[in-house]
This record gives C-alpha cells, sequence and structure tokens, in this order.
DNA sequence: TCTGAGATGTTATATTGTAACGTTGTTGGC
DNA sequence: GCCAACAACGTTACAATATAACATCTCAGA
C-alpha cells in the first residue's frame, strides 16, 4: 500500500533523510539505530519488535529484548518510525519532520499500512477536543478494513 | 471525565442496558460476564486485565487469564465494551447498540477516558478512506492530553 | 588525560495475551 | 425425561510484548 517505485530506493531515502536529520539535530544515529530503521522500511509494512530482534540476532546473536527496544523507542522519539499500536508493530514514517498528522490505513487482508496525512481529520479532531475542553497532545488514528488491491483480488 | 451524576446508578445503568440487549439478542450474560463488566464500570476508567483478573480472584480464587479474556471478548464483540488499544486496557462503552463511532479522549494526568462520538469526525476519516480507495471496517481513535479538571488543577 | 553522559550489554522479570483440551451446563429435538 | 450438541467455563501451559536495573563501553569536550 505504500507506494514506491524502487524499494531499495525507498529505504536509502529514508535512511539518509534520518542520516541528515540527525546530523541536524546532533543525535547519535548509530549503527544500531541505522539498521532497526532499514529493517524496519525493508518490511514495507508494519514489523513487530521480536520479528526485528529475531532478525538482527542472525548478523548480532547478543542482541537482546532492550536492545530493539531502545533502538525502537529512540526512533519514535524522534519521528522516524511510528508505533502501531492496534497491532503492536512499527513502521516507518515518509515524513520524519512533521509527523503530527500522520494517520494509518491497514489492510486486514495484505497487511499492508498506507500512512496518510489528513488535514480535515485534524482539524474534525481538534474541534472534537475543543469542544471537550480538552488539549489533545497525541493521536492515534487507525484504520483498519481492505484496500483497493485487496478487494480487486478477491473479486 | 465520563460525567455521572451517581455513580452507583450509572453502572446499574449499564448493566441493566446490557442485561436488555442480551435478553434481545439471545446472547448469555452469565454472571461471569456480568461480573467483569460491573468491574470495568466501577473502575470509570481503563481497566487492565490482569487488574480485572486480581479482582475477580478476591471472589473467584481459580479464576485464570482466560477467564477474564473470554469474558472480555464477550463484551467487546458486542459492543458493551471497547479496547483502548494505546492503553492495552479496557473502557464501558455508554452506547451499546450503536458503537461505530466512539472514539477516546484520554487524560494523560488523570487517566480518566472520556467517549467522543462525533459526525464530523467520522466523515472526515469516511472522506480520507474513500480517497485512498480503502474500504474502513474499525477506526481506532485515541487521543491523549490533558482534560480540562487538571488543567484548572495544576495552574 | 580525565571525565561525564549517552549508548549499549546483560540479566532478570513484568505484563499482556492465547492455545489446547477437558469438564460442566443448558437447550432443543426426540 | 433423555440425550446429543453446543456454548461456557476450568485448567494447564506457554507465547508474545515490554521494562527494570545495573554493568560496561565510547567518545567528545574540559
Amino acid at each position: 500500500m505504500i507506494q514506491c517505485e524502487d524499494h531499495e530506493e525507498c529505504i536509502l531515502t529514508a535512511i539518509e533523510m534520518a542520516d541528515r536529520i540527525c546530523s541536524q539535530k546532533q543525535l547519535k544515529f548509530t549503527d544500531l539505530r541505522k539498521e532497526i530503521l532499514r529493517m524496519i522500511w525493508e518490511g514495507h509494512g508494519p514489523q513487530k519488535a521480536y520479528d526485528l530482534l529475531n532478525k538482527l540476532q542472525q548478523t548480532n546473536p547478543s542482541a537482546k529484548p532492550a536492545t530493539v527496544y531502545r533502538a525502537l523507542d529512540f526512533l519514535i522519539g524522534n519521528g522516524f518510525i511510528h508505533k502501531v499500536a492496534s497491532l503492536n508493530a512499527f513502521v516507518g514514517c515518509s515524513h520524519p519532520l512533521k509527523h503530527q498528522e500522520c494517520y494509518f490505513l491497514i489492510c486486514d487482508d495484505c497487511k499492508n499500512i498506507s500512512e496518510c496525512c489528513d488535514a480535515n481529520i485534524t482539524a474534525a479532531i481538534q474541534t472534537t477536543a475543543i469542544q471537550n475542553q480538552f488539549v489533545a497532545k497525541n493521536t492515534t488514528l487507525e484504520i483498519s478494513g481492505h484496500c483497493n488491491e485487496c478487494l480487486n483480488r478477491s473479486e
């Protein structure tokens, strides 16, 4: 569902973007963090923490859960990935500098995720928050259903 | 945040509503299921599965995780409660017959949850789904932040 | 060189959730 | 009433997800 012409290219783009942002912000984009980010982008769908751990252990047999979760915390904290709460999984963010309005369309069939950023939804949420005298800090919006490809395929 | 004048009354109302709906739908609202629903409403905030298990074990020492999760599955499946994915917790639904458009305002301070059902948000989500050629089945919208009471208190 | 903070290593454990199978209880058809 | 079938529940075991706590390493700046 996340469209890309050349997946290898798109992984590299994501990593380069993260690299550049880390340089600008003086963050340490260590090999480990880079590796985890690369693995998440390689999957191009929601990746589970323990699957990442298993992959990581192929090159780094001493990796432990904390190894992965710490890298994930860094990547989430700096907006390079998102946690998909309804799946307990993690996806790359395609525009890490402005990730306030990211919502997800999750296909139940092919498991792919499409990140959609929609100002109308954001505005509607904001309006509702105000009506309820609530100051919104963080929004989790995950829409599951069926993507067009899967619908066509099943016909 | 979920307003109620008389909490004991509001718990009873929720249980009676569930009771009536189960009768209509020929569902078995067993003692166990009723007890779990009551405990969730008693908390009046997001309740964790293992906290419910601990409470349940006070009257039913042989209760096991499966005991609780099966009751939760029933209650979710029939719309009496919702799972709050971002918290791994469960809250009562105040209008179990039309629970398609339930969103949550979650206060990070007092942990209370307000269920809000907003047609504008639903419409905005639907529009976005259509634009993305996506058939939405289920929406998880959880807005965390600070409720009015907590903001006033902290000033 | 020293040092301090952040990153990582390591061990242990907490938390959340499910599978599988046996038993009980209810219900509807005979 | 009897019994077959199914749903609910009991029970054991385990899988999956996540964090705490403390030790060690690394590297930039004093």
